[in-house]
DNA sequence: TACCGTTCAGACAACGTTGTCATAGCCGCC
DNA sequence: GGCGGCTATGACAACGTTGTCTGAACGGTA
């Protein structure tokens, strides 16, 4: 029984009416005699019919899904905020088109366009790359979109950012109120935007508490273990060593946590995103947390919005706040004689 | 400048040639003289026309894009699941809709028939449900699905799974060969399969070392905190308290060493799944470690196999090996004196 | 010149749905 | 009885593509 996916045309057949009619009975449009939709109900039934959505959505000129361009789909962060994107989708009824970009502008590229040619309504994107004048067609076609976590370049559109400045200056000042003066900035590479703005943030707690800034102190660069290998070596070394480190994200911290168990030091450490067991780590690892969730529904809920009412109004930025939980990391205070 | 989406018949007007030469050119079927061509690229350029793909796939009647229906899109284990998924579906020109049912059933029914509605190719998914006969029609209207990490219920059909039975076994004669008699087992809910599955491996370790079942050293619920705090308390107090502990999986792990780091008592610990900072912590933590983007790729490829080749031949079932991988926790000896 | 084959190009139907319009039947009212 | 208005229904075009078919133009050959 090799049946192919029956249509309204085959259980308009079977029900002994017009296919309009059964167009009208699956949208529920009323003006169809009781008796008629039974017929009709039983017939759909009976064949296992499923309207096909594609060419429904063809006809209307809208599909019903969204976008959702990411730096890497396993990646805690992006996973938090698809859940959170998809979540607010499926109250739109919509559903959502994930990818990952894997930080790679050409792949963002591909990956956007790609789901601009299945008509997305929307799209929300962490952007990647360094430009984005690509997407002024699409947008202009109609399909807006929505950039997390950093911000567009070249465009103007809707975006959702965290307080980079601000929640790096808090860890510092956190750091400082302990009583260290050499603390450590390593954050992820320089030309991912969140990275440089915490690093602005740092320079700023510093300023702010009169501390030089000490170049040698801080490591920009993609987290691998052997960068943070030579990093900690680095600044964990020498006649003034750093008490503290400041991590620029999570997967810097990961790092720098698993290279800090293979050695003698114990300097404080404050990092920035939260992270699953940071609460039972010894010591538990004191965080400045950001909230994926809310970074991936309020962008959800700004591009509905925008494909709701007016397309064309400014382009809004919204701040998210960040916290900081102290957990035991960041209040260590100076060790002496730790180093070699 | 509201620029409604260009066509091809806007292309074909603007390059003075026919729609289906367009057609021809967009599909690089040849057979364009090549002036023409140009003129026809020209004009694309210009219009910034992009071919839409709902229109395309309603004619040939496929879509390019298959369903995937997790537990929960955030979750560690569906998301590198996702990933590896993503993967093997790039490579066939696919796009991914991923959705979580949250071990919900009928949510899971929800996604997937939305998914058919959708006219995916193909469905993979880690199912919650207690039947899937709903999916019959489908898989009979020529939709595959693949199952993964759970068998499908009431139905026949392509099947990823763990050898679970044989990672708890090897986990549980791990901590007999370092000298541990009593043993508990903190599970998952019994209703879903890898718990039971787990439960078996652990109770086939004991009898083939000659240890009797003690159910009352066994736990299977939904790892809440409380849950966890309950069953801990049990299971280590007594007369003849556990001196070690086989978690069955990831979150209750997690959720045993949050509440163990409240509590004197420092049993051996053997995990199902790894995770991320098992080896950062102290002790570092001794797991079975399954692969999950070994799953995802497996059942990725065993979809498109099916969507490319025989669509009707026998269901098959695949049994991914698990790792044990020895960090401390688990070749802990029996601690004496630790407890209240 | 007549014929054939090849190359390029367009007209047209089809995919499965929905929007627009037309029509038939019925009721009630002047 | 004629008319307006209502309800239930279906015919038909349209959405934006692609597959099929047909035809025009051309070159080569007998």
């Amino acid at each position: 029984m090799m049946s192919a996916r029956p249509t309204m045309k085959d259980v308009a057949a079977l029900a002994g009416v017009g296919l309009k009619t059964v167009s009208r009975v699956v949208n529920n449009e009323g003006s169809v005699s009781p008796d008629t939709a039974e017929r009709v109900h039983a017939a759909i039934a009976k064949l296992g019919f499923r309207r096909n959505e594609g060419a429904r959505l063809l006809r209307q000129g809208r599909t019903a899904s969204i976008g959702l361009v990411l730096e890497d789909v396993a990646d805690p962060f992006s996973s938090i905020l698809t859940r959170a994107v998809e979540e607010v989708a499926r109250r739109h009824d919509s559903l959502v088109f994930a990818g990952s970009s894997d930080e790679d502008p050409v792949r963002e590229r591909e990956l956007t366009l790609a789901f601009c040619a299945r008509r997305v309504d929307g799209l929300i994107i962490v952007p990647a790359g360094d430009t984005h004048r690509y997407l002024v067609p699409e947008i202009m076609a109609g399909t807006p979109a929505v950039f997390v976590d950093r911000p567009p370049q070249d465009i103007n559109a809707d975006t959702v950012l965290v307080d980079n400045e601000g929640g790096a200056q808090t860890a510092v000042e956190h750091l400082i109120a302990h009583g260290h003066r050499r603390i450590a900035f390593l954050g992820d590479a320089p030309s991912i935007f969140t990275a440089t703005a915490r690093l602005a943030g740092y320079r700023a707690a510093l300023e702010a508490a009169g501390l030089p800034y000490d170049e040698s102190l801080t490591h920009l660069a993609p987290p691998t273990a052997e960068a943070i290998r030579h990093a900690l070596a680095r600044v964990l070394a020498g006649q003034d060593p750093a008490t503290a480190l400041f991590c620029g994200n999570n997967r810097v911290t990961v790092q720098v946590l698993r290279e800090l168990a293979k050695r003698p030091e114990r300097p404080a450490l404050v990092g920035f995103d939260d992270f699953e067991l940071a609460d039972v780590l010894q010591p538990p690892i004191t965080v400045v947390a950001q909230d994926p969730a809310e970074l991936g529904r309020t962008a959800a809920e700004l591009l509905f919005e925008r494909l709701g009412g007016d397309r064309q109004g400014r382009a809004k930025t919204v701040r998210l706040p960040t916290r900081l939980i102290p957990r035991g990391s960041g209040e260590l205070p100076i060790a002496r004689g730790n180093g070699t």
